[in-house]
DNA sequence: ACCTAAATGCAATTGTGTTGCAAATATAAT
DNA sequence: ATTATATTTGCAACACAATTGCATTTAGGT
């Protein structure tokens, strides 16, 4: 694992220390679900609250990372597509927020709808949360 | 209108202070507009900030005002429609931030799509936010 | 006019986001 | 391999929103 985390890192224009290569090994035990800061400090042992800050903005920053709206308050980060880099950074999926778990999922295979806005109206960006019970939580 | 603003605080068990007439106030002037607590007191003069935390909690608690996702950090409040109260709370509407002017609007034309989620999930409530430039803005 | 429950104002705490700076270190140059 | 440099890290410190407790004030019903 620590062989694609440098991969990632390097093609990224990171340097490959110890700390980022925990807090990315973290994403990738995770795939496809949003964490907030609190939730990866729970997870890394002993580190430095400013350095994770800075850490999930420079990948965010360079395309390693995403920022995912869950209609909360804490925002959360999840993985980007292998195609994220710093200058073509698509993040255009829904997230779900399950209710139960608490769990941010990242559901890319949901298409996001086109909008017709009133007149004058221009768009650029789309941001959808949605709300409910995950499909783990929901055993009926 | 402090007649009206007093219809509605009574209409939905609230106290009638000056506080609270002024808060209300200020949405009524900005209908369809969500307002961040930091907006509301820049116009608001002399006031305490707990208070007005307070405030918007029970306003939105009794169904006067709701909670606008609009991708930014700071939540923001819009009043709802005359029609919501305590037990019946529908804000079902996506939300428009300005990239140019800053304003949040309420877009209560736009229907909020259908969405086919993964097998077993369960959808509660969509949250919708676009980005983008307003008709005020884009002179065009 | 009085009583009571609710609202207000203030102090204080928590948590997140943020910047500055000195020490440590990954990378590039030699 | 050694050194030089720019980045990263760790710590102190700060800004600000969200939140709770408590004493005082006040609205609404009697």
């Amino acid at each position: 694992m620590l062989h694609k985390l440098n991969n990632i890192l390097e093609s990224h224009g990171l340097r490959k220390t110890g700390f980022r290569q925990d807090v990315l090994r973290i994403f990738m035990r995770s795939p496809r679900i949003a964490l907030s800061q609190a939730q990866i400090e729970e997870t890394l042992g002993k580190h430095d609250r400013i350095t994770l800050y800075r850490t999930l903005k420079s990948f965010e920053e360079k395309g390693v990372i995403h920022k995912a709206m869950d209609g909360t308050d804490a925002s959360k980060y999840a993985l980007c597509d292998e195609a994220c880099d710093m200058h073509s950074h698509t993040d255009d999926h829904p997230h779900f927020l399950c209710e139960s778990c608490g769990l941010t999922y990242c559901l890319d295979e949901l298409k996001i709808p086109e909008f017709n806005l009133p007149a004058k109206y221009k768009l650029t960006e789309v941001q959808l949360a949605l709300h409910g019970i995950c499909d783990v939580c929901n055993k009926s």
